[in-house]
DNA sequence: AATGAACCCAACCGCTTCTCC
DNA sequence: TGGAGAAGCGGTTGGGTTCAT
């Protein structure tokens, strides 16, 4: 009997990621960490689709059949602020495996990864290194900060194994080093996100959405997607886990917030909330 | 400009190693 | 101590891009 799969190939995207999944999985990872399993990371690592923020009493005029036609799923409700508006949301997990989300972001999206050409210094690094060890790229990326061994391994079989074929690698310097300059290592998350919490204001308005933050630290691109959306009734966009854990926290939602994202059942449902929020 | 070949690299696969109970 | 599950790792693949004709 073969061992069983880490995760359900029927129900995981594959293939190139897109910039949401990106966003989705930097997002918590910043926030959270991984928490030291990979494997259950992916239902965590979802977003709130979409989150809806209206007057309660819109919602409370809908018959159900006409709430389903107008958020698609059967809408989570969450009645806040005074019972003035209301929260509907729908929790998707990140239709990724595990272990692909591990991949992704130790090859690529990790903050302190190196993207761009290899130095001559690094290349001697390799070289030297294959010497000794062989193809242990884990260890000789080791020796290579910001690079990774998947990034050492596909440089070795594409640029250099072909030179050693050639007879013109050596460390006597033969080897021209490339015109195209050093990226430096960047951060890929914006400074302004590295701070613990973000909290905002939602100020709404009918026929004429305004957004308004408390907080600068609220990133540019959470107020775009805030600005894309948008709907005839309030507000709708959508938010990552953590702004949207944030946002509930402003809110006074703070013990909601566990309950939200520790349930396993693995179907993307809230977990029982507190008497004093209602829900449908 | 079109097309096929070569190149590059992100992502996957499956085996090995590690960790925990 | 052994088994199960998760992480780590290296080999391989597939598809997009660049180059040569």
């Amino acid at each position: 009997m073969g061992r069983a799969p880490c995760c359900d190939k029927a129900n995981v995207k594959r293939g190139p990621w897109s910039p949401e999944e990106d966003a989705a999985l930097r997002s918590y990872i910043h926030n959270h960490g991984f928490g030291g399993n990979w494997i259950a990371l992916p239902q965590k690592a979802g977003k709130f689709l979409p989150l809806t923020l209206f007057f309660s009493s819109f919602f409370h005029d809908l018959s159900m059949e006409q709430r389903l036609l107008f958020f698609g799923t059967p809408p989570t409700r969450v009645n806040a602020c005074e019972h003035l508006f209301d929260f509907v949301v729908s929790y998707e997990g990140l239709k990724r495996c595990g272990k692909s989300c591990r991949l992704r972001w130790l090859n690529y999206l990790r903050p302190d990864i190196k993207h761009g050409s290899f130095t001559k210094e690094e290349d001697d690094m390799i070289f030297t290194l294959y010497n000794k060890i062989g193809s242990r790229w884990s260890v000789i990326a080791s020796k290579l900060p910001g690079r990774t061994d998947n990034d050492v391994k596909n440089h070795w079989n594409t640029k250099l194994k072909k030179r050693v074929m050639e007879g013109k690698a050596s460390h006597s310097g033969s080897y021209h080093r490339s015109s195209i300059p050093l990226l430096s290592a960047q951060p890929l998350i914006p400074s302004a996100q590295a701070s613990s919490s973000t909290s905002c204001v939602l100020t709404p308005a009918i026929g004429n959405q305004e957004f308004q933050s408390s907080d600068e630290s609220l990133d540019a691109s959470l107020q775009q997607e805030v600005y894309r959306g948008g709907s005839e009734y309030g507000f709708l966009w959508e938010l990552d886990f953590g702004s949207i854990t944030d946002l509930l926290s402003s809110s006074g939602f703070d013990d909601t917030i566990p309950s939200i994202w520790a349930d396993d059942s693995g179907e993307g449902k809230l977990g029982e909330l507190p008497q004093s929020v209602s829900y449908y």
